[in-house]
DNA sequence: CTGAAAGCGCTAACAC
DNA sequence: GTGTTAGCGCTTTCAG
């Protein structure tokens, strides 16, 4: 900048201007600004120009993971708004690791992000208070975090409701759950939804027929409910990798899934399942956040975003006893 | 760091050398500093220190769309490699616009990254020469770019000619190739390999059985072509997306796709595909970044990835006159 | 309309 | 061991 001030016969104070857009500098002497700019190809150091700002322009996000393709929606979603606003995105996996959740945080948080998005990995958010306070906002989407801050969530247990009370209208008594880890939260809504659709349709809950645990194990855990006493005729899966690895195992069990995927309806039959929205997900927790960013204050907005039953064929199998 | 400084009864210096672990600090004043950042919940702003350093630790990653399961493969495995050299990784979507693309990289470049990996959507570079002259370097991956960098491709070519070759391998005389925009480098190169497979068998190439355009417009493309004069036995799809395209077109033609995809194996038939390895592509572009960011030089290093078949069923029907 | 000086928060270089 | 000084590249006063 210096140089360029140099080259064009001008103070520091004048480039800065011409570079601004800042009004009040003569035609002819912006002129100059400008070739000697493009003769030295100059471009300005963001990283000053923060440093006296304050603002950095960026938000940091914190996903589980951007390969999985719920996450990349998200993401996708999120450097959209974030671009509408000028601001560019830091974005880093946690891989549902608390401590990587927080060090990329406050990775962020040292580089003065203007905000955060965090998909929690942990429950316990203490050591964002100080950034909180410090005047860094943040907003949790896809599960609440253990902090009262502006939150995004879907639907869960309203959405498992659905899917299971679904299968028990058209016949079956016996439905399996298979979630994810019970210490996930959308896992364990979920479960609740489940529970609370066998109790509303008056049937009993059968513990030998629900399991919990990682997709790795869920096929496993399946087959282990068919060769039981009293297999269940139908399953309701909690999350897309589940559904999936459930798929892999061949059963030909009726069934639904949480979580819409690329393919189900070219399946045979097609998977029916509760189709939760990660577009959406990600641009109403960008949006929210950049309400605080531009200063809005008041309490922190809880949204919970609807999911929606698609029906393609697996989940209108009837059971086998009643053809 | 000064009002640190102050309550620890120190100079600045002192607290920066306790920040950055800097060895000529007695244990008792290390003492005091740390607990007066405790206290006053100091967090160093990195903004500053980068201000200094002149090196950010963060990568600016520019692809067409995370929300794309090949490119968002290509990010997880850039930002591994980037947080294990301790640097963050700024990124976007050019959605397959150069204009975007050029955004984006002056963007990052104006915040001073360490370096910058590119899917090009353009063919144009010159923007960049005054970057990589002032010392960004850049690597380009899945698709060269149009300036004398580090490179990472697949053999777009070889995995197609190997697609086709199977087909023809099964029978097969009326190959269709369905690629995406002619504009597009890895397009334009499979439908090369698809050439040169016809012709190392000694086939005629029928141009009526080419189509070569957005993935949206393949399904009516094939259309066109099955009400023909002549219509193809088989059919080799570009990509991902136009695979999918015309798996819901519901044909029943033989099939290979380039592209591997989730779920491939559980369709019936199962998709045949020539698989490439977006993991390994991301993570061999950031090495390759990080290399130069370390500061090796040396001319410009173009590495191409190979393909796999595999053959799940759609690849291995016969033609209907040949049972 | 333009410029000079101060300082954002930090670290490198050199005292003490 | 510790402190002082200068300056990274820019913007924000406040004077011309």
């Amino acid at each position: 900048m210096k140089d360029v001030a140099v080259a064009a016969g001008v103070a520091l104070k004048t480039v800065s201007r011409v570079v601004n857009d800042e009004r009040g500098v003569s035609p002819e002497t912006t002129e100059r600004v400008l070739s000697a700019i493009q003769r030295l190809g100059y471009r300005r150091n963001e990283s000053a120009r923060v440093l006296r700002a304050g603002r950095t322009a960026s938000i940091g996000l914190v996903i589980e993971d951007v390969a999985d393709p719920f996450y990349s929606g998200i993401s996708r979603a999120v450097e959209d708004v974030a671009l509408g606003h000028g601001s560019l995105v830091l974005s880093g996996s946690s891989g549902e690791q608390p401590l990587r959740e927080r060090e990329l945080v406050l990775t962020f948080c040292s580089r003065r992000v203007d905000g955060l998005i965090i998909v929690p990995a942990g429950s316990d958010h203490d050591y964002l208070r100080p950034e909180l306070d410090a005047g860094i906002p943040a907003v949790f989407a896809d599960r609440p975090g253990g902090l009262d801050a502006d939150t995004v969530t879907c639907d869960n247990a309203g959405g498992a409701h659905t899917g299971v009370t679904h299968l028990i209208r058209h016949g079956h008594r016996r439905v399996a759950f298979l979630g994810d880890s019970a210490s996930i939260f959308t896992a364990a809504e979920r479960l609740h939804g489940y529970r609370r659709a066998l109790r509303d349709a008056g049937l009993p809950a059968d513990e030998t027929l629900i399991s919990m645990g990682p997709p790795e194990r869920a096929g496993a855990a399946l087959a282990r409910m068919l060769s039981g006493q009293a297999p269940p005729t139908a399953v309701f899966t909690g999350n897309g990798r589940i559904t999936v690895a459930v798929l892999r195992t061949g059963h030909r069990l009726a069934m639904v899934g949480f979580d819409d995927f690329e393919l189900a309806d070219l399946l045979v039959p097609g998977v029916t399942v509760v189709a939760q929205d990660p577009v959406e997900l990600g641009r109403t927790a960008a949006e929210l956040l950049f309400r605080r960013v531009l200063g809005e204050t008041g309490p922190a907005a809880r949204v919970e975003l609807p999911t929606r039953l698609i029906a393609r064929g697996s989940g209108e199998l009837r059971p086998p006893d009643l053809p």
